[in-house]
RNA sequence: GCCGACGUAGCUCAGCUGGUAGAGCACUUCACUCGUAAUGAAGGGGUCCCCGGUUCGAGUCCGGGCGUCGGCUCCA
């Protein structure tokens, strides 16, 4: 057989050459190095015939080694979690095994402590003494294709229930026509694991490794089925890797809105309203601009402000289908006898907006929009500082618009969303979601509404992934997605094409036959909610705000309490350009002030004393870059007045 | 909601095996009036998350609740 290799060069070999004669074949270095090989992009063990070519050209072979990256990486990770396994099984008799695959920076073993065991990480100490014994063992790992019957066999013999389902889901998901006869097996000293592999030769090539957390998941991602108990951790080549790794770990920690708010006092969080945030003055400045960009940013592009009220009657809920479907996670209220509800979401008041004016279809399209207040009751397990709360507000619209305006519209939504998060320097990921099983509507408008988006898409050219089934109950949507700092991703944007909503509140427009049509309702939101957006910026800007959005813009800091007044009166004239500043007025060293202004983050800061003072100046600090030398007060004002109208990055 | 951990001053945290609470920062006052990342001194400040229990005695042990954190499930 013939392989090209990474530089070009064609290696010839036996047919039934494996991994390992190839890596020789090339070197007996490489050949010692070889963790694995990648042929075609198909990452297999050495010790495994070389599959023949498909259409007789030569397969493209790499040789793994530790300095393959990820590839690399996701190998001895997978070796660690079978460590894992062998080493928990032999500390917990009666412990059962599900499944222990590679991850994004690290694996996770699931497992099934017999009653009563409970582990933490305590444990952590012990499990990694005896895992760092089978590593020093070097055992190999070999792999076996044994016939089903057999391995259903063994494993039942031992017990391993996940491990039997596993091998019965294989059998039932097999294509008719190829039915399963083996699974393949993985075994490491006396520790045999179902596997599809991978692996690298043995487990001395695992260099370093950590556990780092329990935590409880469900068995088959299912939350009706057993919990089960998750080991994370992970593992490098080297010391120095792993340690860069926690180092990263550790600052992206550091840019955790949840603690960079409160510490330049945006917000807080109290007992007293879980899942709500308390803004403080600065925050709220800060809320408030973004609130100011949506709005100047919308009424050019059509959207007119509406406010609608925040409790409703329990019927309009029904005519939504919010009373059936999601009842549950409502603020439900009563008074007078009647049934109240606090909305989560605004479409419902918008439809009723809508319905209570008649529309030509020559107004069409209405784009109602609203910095709309919404509660939702979310299980107390899901908050997640500002990025999941119960209370929040969202940059909320609901166009209303004829069949033939709908690509005009999607398209006019993806491109005032990708304006948006230029503003910021955002990456944004494009998701299409399709119709759930839960969900209100005759399938040919499904049909038609997801169509619709996918062209939307398209015609943009955009990048994006389906996600079959991730619909709203009334309508599929593009969903933009944001990472934060420890790379979780969060909702920001969406766009969701609606026919039902129309429906269900007989709206119409009069057309140009004189009759009454229904029109089509875009529901869209583009920084999401205010609160997980400032969430998201935090952690994006690292607390380091643009300019435009900073709670402080500049302080003042004067040398000595005899440039107070001169500080006072530099203060005014930032507040009258319409600038936030402050004043440092505690009397501390220049040393002190300027120490505190940065850790504050505050993008400039003014010092000024008796040099200043004559000649109406000040000493201009940017955070961050230091010293920028004297300039006059006029000139700093508008300086900073034309960063703030350009609202830019820098 | 589920699994695990945690909850001490505004913040970050210390408080060993139960004997009635401590540091730094912040804050107040006084002195210093200072030229670009911490001037010094003194002082005020705590239902040790809440409710029960064990005990002569609970911040510390036990049970329940609430909240937070890491995940899982969910997210109109």
């Amino acid at each position: 057989m013939r392989l090209e290799l990474p530089d070009g060069k064609i290696l010839a070999l036996a047919d039934g050459a494996t991994g390992t004669d190839a890596a020789a074949a090339i070197g007996p270095g490489l050949a010692r190095a070889a963790l694995a090989v990648k042929v075609d992009g198909e990452v297999r063990d050495l010790a495994r015939p070389l599959p023949p070519s498909p259409n007789g050209q030569p397969s493209r072979l790499e040789v793994i080694t530790n300095r393959s990256g990820d590839d690399a990486l996701e190998l001895i990770r997978h070796d660690t979690a079978h460590v894992l396994a062998e080493a928990v099984l032999e500390l917990y008799p009666g412990v059962k095994i599900s499944i222990g695959p590679p991850i994004e920076g690290g694996f996770y073993y699931d497992f099934e402590f017999p009653n009563g065991v409970v582990i933490n990480d305590e444990d952590f100490p012990a499990i990694e003494a005896r895992m760092r014994e089978h590593i020093d063992a070097d055992e190999p790992f070999v792999r076996q294709d044994v016939p089903v019957s057999e391995a259903l066999e063994r494993f039942a013999a031992e017990d391993q229930d996940y491990k039997v389902e596993l091998i019965e889901d294989l059998i039932r998901n097999a294509d008719p026509a190829h039915p399963l006869e083996t699974v393949s097996l993985y075994t490491n000293g006396r520790f045999t694991d179902l596997c599809r592999g991978p692996h690298s030769p043995s487990t001395k090539r695992i260099k370093v490794f950590k556990l780092q957390s329990v935590a409880g998941a469900y068995w088959r991602g299912d939350s009706s089925r057993q919990m089960l108990t998750r080991v994370y951790g992970t593992a490098f080549f080297s010391q120095a890797d792993l340690e860069e790794y926690l180092e990263n770990l550790e600052r992206a920690r550091a840019n955790d809105h949840r603690k960079l708010g409160p510490q330049l006092g945006l917000f807080t969080f109290s007992d007293v309203s879980p899942g709500a945030a308390f803004w403080l003055p600065r925050g709220t400045e800060v809320f408030n601009e973004l609130v100011a960009l949506s709005r100047e940013m919308g009424r050019p592009r059509g959207y007119e402000e509406v406010k609608t009220p925040q409790i409703y009657d329990s019927s309009l809920w029904v005519t939504s289908g919010h009373w059936d479907k999601y009842r549950d996670n409502m603020f439900v209220t009563e008074y007078e006898g009647r049934q109240m509800a606090i909305k989560p979401m605004n479409c419902p008041g918008h439809c009723q907006l809508y319905s209570m004016q008649r529309h030509s279809y020559r107004d069409l399209p209405v784009r109602y929009w609203e910095p709309g207040l919404l509660h939702r009751r979310e299980p107390g397990g899901v908050l997640h500082g500002l990025l999941r709360v119960r209370h929040f507000a969202q940059d909320d619209a609901h166009i209303f618009c004829t069949e033939e305006q709908i690509q005009d519209e999607v398209a006019g939504v993806l491109d005032f969303a990708f304006a948006t998060y230029e503003i910021f320097g955002l990456d944004v990921r494009l998701e299409l979601s399709t119709r759930p099983e839960q969900r209100i509507g005759a399938d040919e408008l499904w049909d038609r509404s997801e169509a619709a988006l996918q062209r939307a898409l398209e015609a943009q050219g955009l990048d994006y992934v389906v996600h079959e089934g991730d619909g709203a109950f009334y309508g599929p949507k593009i969903d933009m997605h944001m990472t934060d700092s420890l790379g979780r991703s969060w909702q920001l944007g969406t766009c969701q094409l609606d026919y039902n909503f129309p429906e269900r509140f007989h709206l119409v427009y009069t057309g140009a036959d004189n009759a009454e049509h229904q029109p089509v309702l875009i529901h869209r939101a583009l920084m999401g909610s205010y609160e997980r957006f400032i969430g998201i910026l935090l952690e994006h800007f690292g607390g380091e705000l643009p300019l435009w959005l900073a709670p402080v813009q500049a302080i003042v800091l004067p040398i000595a309490d005899r440039h107070l007044d001169y500080a006072e009166s530099v203060l005014t004239r930032l507040t009258d350009a319409r600038l936030r500043a402050e004043v440092d007025a505690r009397g501390e060293s220049v040393s002190k002030q300027v120490r505190d202004a940065e850790l504050r983050k505050i993008p400039y800061l003014l010092v000024v004393g008796d040099r200043e003072l004559q000649d109406d100046q000040v000493s201009l600090r940017q955070h961050g870059q230091g010293d920028r030398g004297t300039v006059a007060v006029d000139d700093v004002i508008s300086q900073l007045g034309r960063q703030v109208n350009r609202r830019s990055r820098a």
